[in-house]
DNA sequence: CGCGCGATTGAGTAATTTCAAATCTAGTGG
DNA sequence: CCACTAGATTTGAAATTACTCAATCGCGCG
């Protein structure tokens, strides 16, 4: 089964004409290795749903130092959220750590699609309800527990993320140096 | 106007007996200073519209640190979403600041307002949007400012708060030491 | 007047950053 | 199969930042 109708199933079901029909809201994109999907001061046209590959989203501030906002993976959503939701020039960057392969979703035809489809914007507010609670819980994280803590907390949570990505990009997600990282991120 | 319904209207239009429809689902409360309105390992039976005062949900790690998650004053929602949503035991308290009066939403009149108005779900979704880019931007300014940027900016969005509140909460919303706010909170 | 709470100040300490250098690793071409 | 290179990771040492703990101050209220 297509993994965009799976996730939208796990919260309200589809006959097969209404994922077709939703389907056809969006369109294909492949992305190379370093590519950009979205550029800071670009405007926003969609938000990519990640069919395979690695992308991730980060803030780059005046001393060009960077922050990862995501990591976004198969069956995850990534955009610049402000910018697209506001339609606003973008203030974060989004590029490409994997080839990867994403559905592109406009604004408007999500807008579309949620008031055709009470489903699809039940689909929808459920997704940004549960988005929001794992906002609020690394924040919490920042707030109280150290590096070496968010480190092992994020090995925990995302063990597969800790092979896959580079270290230096692990640490601008926990908010630390990479140095910092790899002070404890080997020794017990 | 109500307020909950002016809130509501800026995002849908709502007829009269639309809206008394929706008040329906809400029940009244009022709470006094130092009352707590959710305490950990409580059931959440509610999310919370505040009509009046002033109200704060906090985690309080094992040392008895408190971080400040949100203050929940006029037209602001306040509960332990992660609770709420998930109907799991609260993390998160919420207490009184200062004498408070709020409209109380369960779960279960929520999910029924969604699916019995479109209208409300559209509403509900839009909130979350929003919520979840604010907290994006709070995460990335903890990430990417320093104490006296970050209680800078703070002042710059929130004057009022800065008035209302002890320091020491608002210390513990920007993750510093009370005395490290206090080191620069007056000196330019 | 004195109590109590919130805010400030000072001194020492701990954690993390920064900058620089060394080391390791995977992929490439000879 | 080996040497070479670019990128990633580690290590060291010094500097910085914020924290903790303790003491003091300021002010409103009974």
């Amino acid at each position: 089964m297509h993994i965009l109708r799976q996730q939208i199933q796990e919260i309200t079901p589809l006959s097969d004409s209404e994922f077709d029909y939703i389907l056809s809201h969006f369109t294909n994109k492949k992305i190379k290795k370093h590519q950009f999907l979205i550029q800071e001061n670009d405007l926003v046209p969609n938000d990519y749903f990640v069919l395979s590959g690695f992308l991730k989203s980060y803030y780059l501030n005046q001393e060009g130092k960077e922050y990862i906002m995501q990591f976004g993976t198969q069956n995850w959503w990534i955009t610049d959220y402000n910018s697209y939701f506001n339609q606003i020039p973008a203030t974060i960057n989004v590029d490409c750590i994997e080839d990867a392969e994403v559905l592109c979703l406009s604004l408007i035809n999500r807008e579309k699609l949620c008031s055709e489809m009470h489903k699809m914007e039940h689909f929808f507010r459920k997704k940004s309800n549960a988005g929001y609670v794992a906002l609020q819980q690394r924040l919490l994280t920042l707030l109280n527990n150290n590096p070496r803590e968010r480190y092992e907390k994020l090995v925990k949570q995302y063990p597969v993320l800790i092979q896959k990505v580079p270290k230096a990009l692990i640490a601008s997600y926990l908010g630390v140096s990479r140095e910092t990282l790899s002070r404890f991120s080997l020794k017990k």
